[in-house]
DNA sequence: CGGTCCTTTGACACAGGTCAAGTAATGTGG
DNA sequence: CCACATTACTTGACCTGTGTCAAAGGACCG
């Protein structure tokens, strides 16, 4: 049985795959022409709604992957596990996000939800058969994964070379420009995650990130309205920090 | 001046990328069509064959990305600095591997060649027109791009949660596998890049990888035929470490 | 051959991990 | 709505893996 409850039929449902201009100036794409009402419709006649809670598995490492999926509400970490245990959390995903993308049989990393979340959900034979027909669709995949592999190597940087404080003021600002690219202030930032997963993220431990946080406020960088609301004091300072000054 | 020296301007001259059956076998993708005769040429058309000796630079970070290269022969690193001159490699690039390709106008990482490199270059604008016209090409890169983005998060579960000696023993598996791709035996393997990259690659210095591989061989784990060439003696056990066992 | 660079090895330091305890937030059943 | 259990976060004391600094081989090169 799935473990997903489905919110709609498609109907009259859209998608940020479908709409690729809310998408790009949220992502600062350069190029990507809109989809034609016909091509919108063909891809949201093969979509469907899902909603999952949070800590609810989308699906697992070496599944097979037989969706793609795009963020349409909330959030979700997306991770591998090594054998005894240990975890890396390879990306927190909000709006508009992909999940799922690869040319194995099965998924390279798993999923969950880390607040309420609705995601559109394609089979991903029919995707690959719609993409065959709609290039402009294939191109935005290759630009979002272009855009995936130059954030992966900032992140590699950050676990390869940055200490534990430009961790994480890196990971508060990363935070910071998503909400800006999502349309919020971006400042105060909000943490959807607890402080395990942005340890895991970060290749540090919860410890760690405590103590770095209260560090940082005691310095007077930054303000911890409560666990989950930080605001940025001196945005320039920690953009200092974080770029390695 | 250009820092390349142009050793054939295209004619009969073959590239990975028209030939996806090679890269696509050597590199186990799934789905690829491989290129009429005219795509090819078309291809080969628009393509430069350039040459690069070690250490000189083939593009460095934040330059305009005017172009995309094919590696055609020899192998590249490419990696980013921090403001301190901190360094990361993100990735070393052999035969058919793909460099340049970025969604933004400059490029993400800077380029170098460990020995001398030959490389098939095409002119960002002309292959952008290209890809308009041979979806199959398009579907191609997707492919490419997926396959480096999951490498690219084996590398950050590296580069969290492995420990000195499991980092070591993973690249050792690594350029293994590279190499049995490439059609060699994948034991003995030959390093072509010096102590001092593999560092940077893996997070480390210079003295850690050094002393565990002066470990790994007191072990009985390796045999160092030389500095450059490395005897995997257990591959089984090396494969446990570096899966975490 | 003498110099330069790369690699190895050793002694020591320290950032961040581990272990343990305390406190605050959240959820649950009565 | 309140006791109570559970989980999440913080803080402290201590430890260890890896970094730092220094020096001694080796390889390569003019």
């Amino acid at each position: 049985m799935s473990r997903f409850s489905v919110v709609h039929q498609a109907e009259r449902h859209v998608t940020h795959l479908a709409h690729p201009c809310d998408t790009c100036a949220a992502r600062d794409y350069s190029s990507c022409a809109p989809l034609h009402a016909d091509e919108q419709n063909r891809l949201t006649s093969i979509m469907q709604v899902v909603g999952v809670m949070p800590h609810q598995v989308i699906f697992d490492e070496a599944e097979p992957a037989d969706h793609v999926f795009n963020v349409k509400e909330g959030s979700v970490k997306i991770f591998k596990l090594l054998a005894d245990g240990r975890r890396q959390i390879t990306g927190f995903l909000f709006l508009g996000d992909f999940l799922g993308l690869t040319h194995n049989d099965s998924y390279a990393y798993s999923a969950e939800a880390l607040t309420p979340t609705q995601l559109c959900r394609f089979p991903r034979r029919k995707l690959e058969a719609l993409l065959d027909e709609l290039p402009k669709l294939e191109q935005r995949l290759l630009n979002i994964a272009s855009h995936e592999l130059a954030a992966a190597q900032d992140q590699m940087m950050l676990l390869g070379r940055k200490s534990a404080r430009e961790r994480v003021v890196s990971f508060l600002l990363l935070l910071s420009n998503a909400s800006i690219r999502h349309g919020q202030s971006g400042n105060p930032i909000v943490l959807p995650m607890s402080r395990a997963d942005i340890a895991d993220y970060l290749g540090l431990t919860v410890e760690t990130v405590s103590r770095t946080l209260t560090q940082l406020k005691a310095q007077g960088l930054i303000k911890l309205l409560d666990e989950k609301q930080i605001s940025l004091v001196k945005p320039q300072t920690l953009q200092g920090i974080a770029t390695g000054f």
